[in-house]
DNA sequence: TATTCGTGGGA
DNA sequence: TTCCCAAGAAT
């Protein structure tokens, strides 16, 4: 490995890069907008480009700037986001949004940007090196990946990672350092993928030790997930008015800002308690099975008969915008359900 | 260092 | 169907 392996990378970038809504082309004269960036790359963090998209492009029409983002009513951020997930990044996206405001704009080195909440190791160097053209190593899952392969390392995750980037940093460039970032997640979405990476098409395939060694595809090496408990839990629909009830949930656990059905309690840790939020004749309307990261929940859904009590606290949402109330998927799933049985 | 955070698509 | 995975961060 030398630095000419950045150098055939950028050339492969000039040619192939992505179009994506918020990238400016290689070779473009148009300056980055560090908002933009920012916000991509948040949205990024474990997630899609394709589930990315749409909502990149309705939080650039609704909040044009950092500015705008910041004047926002946090409830009307976390409805925007729902459905993406990860929604720390959400509450963590108005925090930052302000403190830049605050500040009077983004800070433009790595360090300062790492004091933003939401951006870590990966996003600080990613926007620094993007949006300032600083320099900086920028290591998310693709580039581990290329880089385990390149260099064939063959010590598993995540005790590999010290090495991942110290190998990193010896084939970043001075210059076009944002460029080389996005041209090393680019191969890794396209070329270097996780199975059956496409060898032969590799820009640096020559340099590639993986591909030398014989299985790149093996690199690089994991440990084994654990299994997913199923939890038990139960959502209550109860309506008055042609209005339902739906609570904000609390705190920065699980599903935490958003909107939802009063639920019995159920979590990672353990099942609800089965106890309805009211007294009353309730009626199973059907159960959804919801997989999160490190469990699975199924959640069955009833209903009360007749007309709701007002005592219960909550926001009283017309039954037919409820598509409209932001309800992160579990409980979307939910209302759809209890809405398909009439 | 290990765990806790969503979601939807592809193999 | 099931499993794996995707531009990680916070604790």
């Amino acid at each position: 490995m030398t630095s000419s392996t950045a150098t055939r990378l950028l050339d492969w970038y000039d040619r192939h890069a992505r179009d994506l809504p918020w990238r400016i082309p290689p070779g473009s004269d148009a300056a980055a907008d560090p908002y933009r960036v920012w916000l991509s790359e948040v949205m990024l963090q474990q997630t899609t480009v394709a589930a990315v998209k749409p909502y990149f492009e309705k939080f650039t029409a609704t909040w044009p700037t950092v500015e705008a983002l910041a004047a926002a009513p946090e409830e009307d951020v976390m409805a925007a986001w729902a459905g993406l997930g990860y929604y720390s990044r959400a509450r963590n996206l108005v925090k930052a949004a302000r403190a830049v405001a605050d500040r009077g704009g983004f800070p433009d080195t790595e360090a300062g940007l790492r004091e933003l909440p939401g951006l870590g190791a990966y996003t600080a160097a990613a926007v620094a090196a993007i949006a300032f053209g600083r320099r900086a190593v920028v290591v998310d899952a693709n580039v581990e990946r290329v880089i385990s392969r390149l260099f064939d390392i063959r010590e598993p995750l995540p005790a590999s990672r010290k090495a991942i980037r110290a190998a990193a940093d010896t084939i970043t460039p001075e210059t076009r350092a944002g460029d080389f970032a996005q041209a090393m997640m680019d191969l890794g979405s396209s070329i270097c993928t996780a199975r059956a990476p496409k060898c032969l098409l590799c820009p640096l395939r020559e340099d590639c030790a993986g591909y030398a060694a014989g299985e790149p595809e093996a690199l690089p090496f994991k440990p084994p997930k654990k299994a997913r408990p199923v939890r038990q839990g139960c959502a209550y629909w109860m309506e008055r008015d042609g209005k339902v009830l739906l609570v904000t949930r609390q705190g920065t656990g699980m599903l935490g800002g958003m909107r939802a059905l009063p639920d019995d309690g159920w979590s990672a840790k353990g099942d609800g308690s089965t106890e309805p939020p009211v007294a009353g004749e309730w009626h199973p309307r059907g159960t959804v099975t919801h997989g999160f990261t490190h469990f699975t929940v199924e959640l069955a859904v009833q209903e009360l008969s007749g007309k709701a009590p007002t005592t219960p606290k909550g926001e009283w949402w017309p039954v037919a915008e409820i598509e409209d109330a932001g309800l992160p998927t579990l409980f979307a799933k939910a209302a759809r359900l209890v809405l398909a049985s009439r």
